[in-house]
DNA sequence: GTCGACTCGGGTAATTCGGGTC
DNA sequence: AATGTCCGAATTACCCGAGTCG
């Protein structure tokens, strides 16, 4: 089902509000890249018109037409997908969160913005009904799993399958933070901003990303706090793990509802967000991805 | 060995991404080489259908289908395939354990096997280096997550569209196991069995699993425990819930190799196994698929 | 030997290609 | 400079009764 799709030049151009000649030439000038069959017709993988899209600035255009996207037609306003989110995730609807989140960042919101305002705010919501007892812990357990997988399914059509030249950011969670969500969705925002991620995941010591500091010499560090075990612990060692980055010049930024003003004011960072939208700002600052098609202006066809 | 692998016009249409007719008339002119058997039907070599992809440029639509057999191609012992994926996490290569993983999968490795022989090898190699200190907590932690991202996109292919009349299975790992893989391999030998499966993850109270006992009326329940935080706890807690599964007729798969001897022998269970193969037989002989496409035994066909 | 699933033909409809032009 | 449109020719996809496979 989420296994590489492919589709022709006139899907493509659909897609992407273009004509089809755009869309062959694109392809001959390497813009996009496809295979050909054997009599000559172009091959395009749907996960590389979607990169264009994002890494390009189209004007916003639904591509609900491809069969990744399903019928969340129409539905863009965050506020309503983050109730139809957890409504979904809540009823344990495999079928209905995967249609909503594919089909939203399929249909152009960007991927901050899903993160920040849709699966934030339901699963900040889940978690809240089930610390108040409106629902089973085997509810919000069972709706972590699916938003998970979910994600990853997303994250496999994020990969580029060319690293070469991207810049590359490590990052996770601090000890005791057992929190998954959100450094994934960290390590998607920068994929999708063009960068190469690697997550070590939750509960992995401060001291383990200097080894990886000095080991895989990225150029950004981020550290996603939502659960915040032993405060000072912490403090004291991210302040040597700061320094250690600072000499070696690697940016380093920090965020998650786990870092409270009161920590953060006794933070040095380089960037700090309480949503992701931050951190892929400030990562598409640091690394702008080359070759797009240079559209001007929405064009007046249809 | 690696006996030649015949598949059919309509297997390398989906791998190609084309349609049967197009492969037909391929074969027809000569452009995929191709066995006749007596009553005219094509068989065609996987590695011709290989080759071709590599020098021209055709379309590969299913990677995981036959691009990846080929890197594996001969290579089915579990314990090479051990030692490489071993290499690949510690290398932090992504490309290479995808490789590995969906091409055994694909190449016909029966998923037990790969979940028992190949994955949690590799796996408890990687913790057992970590632990000596030969590798950094950041090297397990890569790994493990390289693993897990892996392991969802592979999951992703094995959910069937249509999961009306595939009875339910519902599993996770206890409170205070915090280890991932284990129970995400049990939910996809399940899916891969003809299951629908339901993992709760790890950290899980017992507790909550009586609740999804009764909510959700599964007819299996999976604890998977690679960790056991609390024995005598888990044990007590246990009970209560086996007890309460044999009343509603639920069957009871633990395993993992949290289980020493000594705790399996002071719990009631249905099926027990070290490994996801008993597991795997066991849901195998709960419920016949009623058809499944290729995969799965190798069998002796052509 | 029956049976379901699959494949073979071949003919036809629907797309796509390439190039030239607006 | 970049797109969209138009063309005949080529390529591919769909359909269906008969035959093959296991």
């Amino acid at each position: 089902m989420t296994q590489p799709q492919y589709i022709s030049t006139a899907e493509a151009a659909r897609a992407l509000g273009v004509g089809v000649s755009t869309v062959k030439r694109w392809v001959d000038e390497g813009i996009l890249p496809a295979h050909k069959t054997a009599g000559g017709h172009r091959k395009l993988l749907v996960a590389d018109v979607l990169r264009l899209v994002r890494e390009g600035d189209f004007p916003q255009r639904d591509l609900s037409g491809l069969q990744l996207a399903v019928e969340t037609q129409g539905q863009r306003d965050p506020k309503i997908l983050a109730q139809q989110l957890l409504s979904a995730l809540k009823r344990g609807d495999a079928h209905a969160v995967r249609s909503l989140i594919h089909g939203s960042y399929a249909s152009g919101v960007a991927l901050e913005t899903l993160a920040d305002f849709v699966i934030a705010p339901a699963m900040i919501q889940l978690g809240h009904e089930w610390e108040t007892g409106e629902i089973g812990v085997f509810h919000e357990h069972r709706g972590t799993r699916l938003c998970q997988s979910t994600l990853y399914e997303l994250k496999a059509t994020l990969e580029a399958p060319d690293d070469r030249g991207r810049p590359l950011a490590v990052g996770g969670s601090p000890e005791g933070d057992y929190y998954v969500l959100a450094s994934l969705l960290a390590e998607m925002v920068l994929l999708d901003a063009g960068w190469q991620a690697i997550d070590l995941g939750p509960h992995t010591p401060l001291v383990s990303f200097r080894q990886a500091l000095s080991e895989l010499r990225p150029r950004l560090l981020w550290i996603s706090v939502s659960d915040l075990a032993d405060r000072d612990r912490f403090l004291s060692e991210y302040r040597v793990l700061y320094e250690e980055a600072e000499r070696a010049g690697v940016a380093v930024v920090v965020g998650g509802r786990g870092l409270t003003d009161a920590v953060r004011s006794a933070m040095p960072y380089t960037c700090h967000g309480d949503g992701l939208r931050h951190l892929g700002a400030f990562a598409r600052s640091q690394h702008r991805p080359p070759r797009r098609p240079k559209r001007g202006r929405p064009s007046h066809n249809d």
